[in-house]
DNA sequence: TTAATCACG
DNA sequence: ACGTACGTGATTAAC
């Protein structure tokens, strides 16, 4: 059967009018007009042609006075008038559906219901097509049968609903609608109703009574209030009936074939756009998809049923981003013939039978969490994408998309309850099937496969096991300070409030602003978006001025620790306990990992009291044993840019920073002070960035032109770091990419932008990448070495995070020797370079004392 | 949904 | 004349 998409046009554009209009002003072109209405109306049937991709479509408009208030004044009496700025806008939405290539249909005294009402009959008579209406109306709700579906809009998003699902939703058949409304009456069609009856009591009595008719059969055997109300009114409920029936003989022509879409007139319709300066939608007119056959799969009820083949991708889906906390929907399964749907209850049965074959899958590591069973894997297509510069999300259906493959986005798919789940889960599995290959010869094409087979790859396995294992987190050892930062927020808040004489919202930067800047009057702000600047930088400036400045300082870092520490980290642990986080391995454009839910690589370790927060962080074992490099982004600094003075300061093992000072001041290391030493320190960090004279001196609180020389001595004192800059710049304008030692590369596109901003901005990217990417490449093999010599030696410790340039382990106590013979041995000599690397290692009871 | 802020390396 | 250091994620307010 064909489907036949019916629109609300009246329904759409009042919606898209009064979303926006409460606010008073109305969106406009540069001409003045109105375009509010138009913006959301061409916005909503983009979304339904790219949600439903129709073949046949209608939109239906009221005109006209229409023959329910020919016939009862009252109707519809009381609304407000159609305001002229939507009014203006309603020829426009016409022209629009014409250049769209969609059918539109009005016809008076009718009201749009009535066409689509009539146009839905028509489709249930006609075997070939069946309906499904789109409108935020619940009066539609009448018109669902066996072949109409309805889309009812929601504030956001949508419920669908057909027969069954409103049957059970309602508890009523769907033309008891109708029934239901002469009951309740509706207000905003003024409407009357029995007085007194509202939808609980009508959806009741209907559900007993089945309809209107059927109540006033029975009235005797109704009792009290309801029954005198149901009497008084039964004149209203039945002329209320009539009101709320959609009449669907409408006299208008119903020919399907005109019905059809067949894609918008692109010409016409940027014409329109133009004009009405819509310049989001010039750039993605949405055109007709061709309509593909439904993917055939079969469902596996029984495992003896799964016939496999040599090469063989699946893809397990599970219902929460976060698969620590999800549930398994299913499996799917392709093989050189068919592509299978396994049903949770399988899953883990079916992944046994797998063991032995080539698999290849996207996002094995979230399998390997959820399935907890170590599948061999030859190729993750999320890896290999995130490598060649595809899209690798958590989200397999966005590098579907951009292959052109059709496949709804996770996020839309949990929306809708998992609809068809089999469905596009075996399309996802077949996805990976399908395409596998040419990514495979993408990695190659641009030299990935190393990095890809001896890094990510394995990465994997051992990240996977780093999730599952978790940090053990004992909330209780933070209560004291959770108790003692509330008292000081408390505190501190009423100070601000004090000292300024505003009850105002502290963590609110708008009103701050306000408050500091006019007033109180404390300085200067820079004017932004909403207000003024008031972040910490800013703040200090005038710390001197106000004895109030101090106090939101405290106040901001106060309310950081509770909300985001304190408070939120307690809402991550398990049952068992335990933070597990997730570990992002294609989101950085470094090759650097990320953590989320929760970010285990922010914890307060910068400032002492913060840093307590650590005390919470235990082992399960004895002992956290950390071992994080020593300045390992310089070392590579010195080997990538052969520069001498450098390479020979750290084989001898010298305090890098002390020597930059004394280098730049031209004095003995034993002379320079810790102010000198910091501010070199800080120069050096700039450079690694790609640093700006303006940049340095705003960090060091010195002048531009101060900060200037520092940089030329520097580049004086070392002009092979000036000539690696230099080149490195080069080669990435030539070429349009960075490498990382290990040839992990990164497109910078921003390099050919006309914006000079956007262009430093790249070459900056240019400069820090290599040295970014490689210290990640490095820490990446060092954790895999780690991981497999824990391993080898049967040990019980467990790596448990990593933090850039750290890991964490939860130590037994009795395997601390060796763990520390293997974490040294591999982080320092994963690599040689010119340079030796060199790590520290810490232990203690939690992660607060590992330091 | 986006912007501002601030936590980390 | 411009705008001003790389890479992340979470929370909150404001739109």
């Amino acid at each position: 059967m064909k489907k036949v998409v019916l629109v609300d046009g009246n329904n759409l554009l009042f919606r898209s009018y009064y979303a926006t209009a409460y606010t008073g002003t109305i969106m406009r072109n540069s001409k003045g007009f109105p375009t509010n209405a138009l913006y959301g109306f061409v916005g909503m049937i983009n979304k339904i042609i790219t949600e439903e991709n129709p073949e046949y479509m209608v939109v239906a408009f009221d005109i006209g006075k229409n023959f329910r208030k020919q016939k009862y004044d009252f109707y519809k009496e009381g609304r407000n008038a159609t305001p002229d700025d939507l009014k203006v806008q309603m020829p426009i939405a016409r022209e629009i559906l014409k250049a769209m290539g969609i059918t539109y249909l009005e016809l008076a005294p009718y009201e749009a219901d009535d066409i689509i009402g009539t146009v839905a009959k028509s489709a249930e008579e006609n075997p070939e097509f069946y309906s499904l209406i789109v409108s935020s109306d619940k009066d539609l709700l009448q018109l669902i049968s066996f072949e109409t579906e309805i889309k009812l809009l929601k504030q956001s998003g949508f419920i669908r609903y057909n027969e069954e699902s409103f049957k059970k939703d309602y508890g009523i058949e769907p033309i008891r609608i109708i029934d239901l409304k002469s009951l309740m009456g509706d207000s905003s069609d003024n409407i009357p109703g029995v007085k007194g009856i509202g939808e609980k009591t009508a959806l009741k009595l209907l559900q007993e009574y089945k309809s209107l008719d059927g109540i006033y059969e029975n009235i005797e055997s109704i009792t009290g209030k309801t029954k005198e109300k149901l009497l008084t009114d039964k004149d209203n409920a039945y002329m209320s009936y009539e009101l709320a029936t959609i009449y669907r003989e409408v006299p208008i022509d119903i020919d399907f074939n005109a019905f059809k879409y067949n894609g918008p007139n692109v010409i016409e319709l940027k014409k329109i756009y133009e004009e009405l300066e819509f310049y989001s939608m010039l750039k993605n007119i949405v055109v007709k998809k061709e309509v593909k056959e439904e993917m055939k799969f079969t469902t596996i009820n029984n495992l003896e049923d799964l016939i496999l083949s040599d090469k063989v991708s699946f893809y397990l889906e599970v219902d929460d981003i976060n698969y620590h906390k999800g549930n398994i929907l299913g499996l799917g399964i392709t093989t050189n013939e068919s592509t299978y749907f396994i049903p949770s209850n399988l899953v883990k049965d079916a992944v046994k039978l797998l063991q032995d074959k080539e698999l290849i899958t996207y996002d094995l590591k979230k399998s390997l969490v959820v399935v907890s069973s170590d599948i061999k894997c030859q190729f993750d297509l999320m890896v290999a994408s995130y490598l060649v510069d595809y899209p690798a999300s958590d989200d397999i259906s966005k590098l579907m998309n951009s292959f052109n493959e059709e496949c709804i986005s996770f996020e839309d798919f949990k929306k809708n309850g998992f609809k068809d789940a089999p469905q596009v889960i075996a399309k996802k599995s077949k996805f990976i099937y399908d395409y596998s290959e040419k990514i495979k010869e993408l990695v190659n094409a641009e030299n990935q496969t190393e990095i890809l087979n001896k890094i990510e790859m394995p990465l994997i396995y051992v990240l996977a096991d780093m999730e599952k294992s978790g940090f053990k987190f004992e909330s209780s050892a933070l209560d004291e300070m959770r108790e003692e930062v509330k008292r000081k927020i408390d505190l501190v808040t009423q100070e601000i409030h004090d000292l300024s004489g505003e009850n105002f919202n502290v963590a609110s930067p708008k009103q701050l602003g306000i408050v500091l800047f006019e007033k109180m009057d404390i300085g200067k702000s820079k004017k932004i978006n909403r207000g003024y600047k008031t972040d910490i930088k800013t703040l200090q400036k005038y710390v001197d001025k106000h004895p109030i400045v101090n106090k939101v300082l405290e106040y901001r870092n106060l309310s950081k620790l509770y909300s985001t520490y304190l408070e939120g980290l307690q809402e991550y642990v398990l049952e068992d306990g335990k933070i597990h986080t997730i570990f992002n391995q294609t989101l950085t454009r470094t090759g650097r990992l990320s953590s989320m839910e929760p970010n285990l690589q922010n914890i307060p370790a910068r400032e002492e009291y913060g840093k307590k927060v650590r005390l919470a962080f235990v082992p399960t074992k004895d002992l956290i044993l950390s071992a994080d490099y020593s300045q390992i982004e310089l070392r590579i600094l010195a080997h990538i840019s052969d520069c001498k003075e450098l390479i020979e300061a750290f084989v001898n093992d010298q305090d890098i920073h002390t020597k930059v000072a004394a280098d730049i001041h031209g004095i003995k290391e034993s002379e320079v002070t810790k102010n000198m030493r910091s501010m070199a320190k800080a120069v050096i960090f700039g450079i690694v960035y790609g640093i700006s004279g303006f940049g340095l001196g705003e960090n060091l609180h010195i002048s531009r032109t101060e900060a200037n020389k520092f940089i030329e001595k520097y580049y004086e004192l070392y002009p092979g770091v000036k000539n690696y800059m230099d080149e490195i710049v080069k080669k990435a304008y030539d070429t349009g990419e960075v490498k990382t030692m290990f040839g992990r590369v990164r497109k910078i596109t921003e390099l050919k932008d006309t914006n000079y901003h956007t262009r430093a901005m790249g070459e900056r990217m240019a400069l820090n990448t290599p040295i970014q990417g490689t210290s990640a490449d490095i820490m990446k093999m060092a954790m895999i070495e780690v991981y497999n010599k824990i391993k080898e030696n049967n040990l019980e410790s467990k790596m448990i995070l990593q933090v850039h340039d750290e890991i964490i382990i939860d130590a037994k106590k009795e395997e601390v020797d060796i763990l520390k013979k293997i974490v040294k041995e591999a982080m320092e000599n994963v690599v040689k370079l010119k340079v030796p690397l060199k790590i520290e290692i810490n232990l203690g009871i939690n992660w607060y004392d590992a330091k």
